[in-house]
DNA sequence: TATGAATGAGGGTTCATTCAT
DNA sequence: TATGAATGAACCCTCATTCAT
């Protein structure tokens, strides 16, 4: 209601009433992201999906043709500013790779650790037996472009002599491993470290072997 | 073993030969981790792990009180070895750190290389949600116990001043992490390296980087 | 749309005429209480249910939680003009014991003489024992109220005078038992009189007995 | 008459061993009466009965063709002396109306204390929908033979000119149907007197109201 | 005589989807 | 645009009955 874009004038035709729609694919979206997550895909109903969504059963289906495709717009949704997100940073690298890293590491940090933008991963993870092609959509939209990406600037690392001679492809996995196995112990299993999950402090100790190696005396 | 009877001739009746059952418990179970892992648990009736096991959809009924109780019983089944052989290993550390490090980690790569073995922690993964015992059970029979072992490997390898002062906890989300992703990206998006999975060659690299480092020149 | 709005043109929005619900649960309790009537609870499906009310298997469930609740509703739908009217005539007595007791006698032959009425208690008979709750619904609705009710009323008739000094409790057996076993006899057995079931005739017979007694001559 | 018949050596061969079978269908019988009657027949399962009975599910089918032959055998079992004695009872009528009746009500009244006994025409009652044939049986083996046998003796009551001129059909309704119902209300609805079960207070009351009336004064 | 593994039909229940309003 | 009654296809599970041993 107080959405009404005829409050200004100068807006020519203004499209006539326009009740309050336009929101509501995102408002279903929201209750299912939530819903999926708590309970999985196939144990959510479109019942309760309309209920959390304050829409009757039938009206879900004004927007979205099947329980599934509400599964793919959900994924959809989320997969624009990921990627985007993430490449932005990796691109824009200035400063050396251990600051690009440190820098890369701390953003994805503090976008996981917000449960709306974990959950779809985490749904995409669980539900992509079932249904592949939602796990083809998060790879061809995200990992698809991030993972080149961070394997390209390791790669740039390498040969300015910044890095050791290592393989780029499977470094990529030395570097975001630690993280995700982090968040997965945590959200999966429960499991956090003693003095709390302590995103930070993982990420310091994780850089500093990474780049420093464990071993107490340098290499070889 | 103790199953050829004929073995020794003054063993008398001899055990007919066996009905039939005595496998069917575990027969149904490879049946249900096959189709659990590809379609997961709940696209997957019990009719079809029925058929597949060769039997009628009553006969699952005999030996499992419940399609869910089929699901425990795979993840029980699994269980057993897994946490006692990672305990194992750990436990029996001769040799430096990182000599121990890198007998774990190809152990355990050779053990998630069998698509039998990774399915169970696949499936606890994907099910967790709508079968929260499932993840308990998996916690308690295995991580409960190899993330702490491992933790206190650690520890002793700072203590003893082969390591860095690395937090221990921490610290093996790094020794553990980049595998694990790497196996995860191959199952469940199909991302592998240019040259083919290549186990082996990810571990080294990521020894390699683990114990020495990423940066060209020692630490600081 | 069509419906007759043309009954009345001054009828302004008029009650569109029912979509058709409302009257739904009613339609699936009669349904319900013919075949459970004449084939029992256990061997009576969901799916006749529906189809004897005309609606498809699942619609039950939009309006009962399960077929034992179907059983529950029916119990429960037929026990409340019961109580009340049971109890409604004997709290109004006027005139002599004799006479409202023959009122009493009467009326529930008449009520027990129509099926549909008739086939609750003998649902709850068969049924009682499977589900207790049946059971306890009907005693708690119905007989704890209505043989109280007649209790007191023969010990009105003791105390005044009018009755012999008989035990009130065990008096309301003998007033009830010959009519109650007479339509029982009848119902289960098919045992009929010769002339018929002529309910009028037993309770003509039996309140001669009861209130004058078989001897020839009066009592001792 | 053909039991034992190794009690008479003159008996040739002996049946060499005979297990102990021949007791097997009663056994079954047994465990059967008391599962139908604690949780009716469609919830017993023959599982069930086997067990109680001390074997196994297969067992059971060498000794009843079907679960409802089991329901038939215990009903067939129980009618023998049933018939029997209430019409032994009767037939022997030694003095006055007054007196036999009194002697068969208690009769009847003990017998039906022992649960087993009441046990058979509970399952009757409770399963004469599903299977008529049941219903049938208890008819033309007991009732078909009781209810004419005290009719005419109430009809020789009155023609003698110690009872009233009743009908003597519907009169034997009044005689047994309060015992009934006090078993009814008791056994179904756990409606019990103040003092107990009170079966003897019982009879001694509608004896006497029977007879004399309930009337104070003679009749008129 | 006895076992119990195996079958297969059927029942109760859920739920994605449709459609008249 | 919105509702929710209605459908129908599965699905999980039970159990009477059979049969090889």
């Amino acid at each position: 209601m107080t959405e009404s874009p005829d409050t200004d004038p100068t807006e020519a035709p203004a499209p006539k009433f326009r009740r309050r729609a336009d929101a509501r694919p995102d408002e279903i979206l929201d209750a299912a992201t939530g819903l999926f997550l708590e309970q999985g895909y196939a144990h959510t109903s479109v019942a309760q999906i309309a209920t959390a969504a304050g829409l009757s059963k039938g009206a879900v289906y004004l927007y979205f043709p099947s329980k599934q495709a509400v599964l793919e717009g959900l994924v959809a949704r989320a997969i624009q500013p990921m990627s985007m997100q993430v490449l932005a940073e990796v691109a824009a690298h200035s400063g050396s790779v251990r600051e690009v890293v440190t820098h890369v590491l701390h953003m994805m940090a503090a976008r996981l650790s917000d449960p709306m933008v974990l959950a779809v991963p985490r749904i995409v993870i669980r539900e992509s037996v079932a249904a592949p092609e939602i796990a083809r959509m998060y790879h061809d939209a995200v990992l698809a472009h991030a993972i080149p990406a961070l394997t390209s600037f390791i790669r740039a690392g390498v040969e300015s002599g910044e890095l050791k001679p290592v393989d780029p492809e499977l470094t990529v996995r030395s570097v975001m491993g630690p993280l995700l196995i982090h968040i997965f112990l945590s959200e999966i299993f429960g499991i956090v470290p003693d003095g709390g999950l302590g995103m930070d402090r993982l990420i310091d100790n994780h850089l500093s072997i990474l780049f420093d190696g464990l071993s107490a005396e340098g290499p070889p």
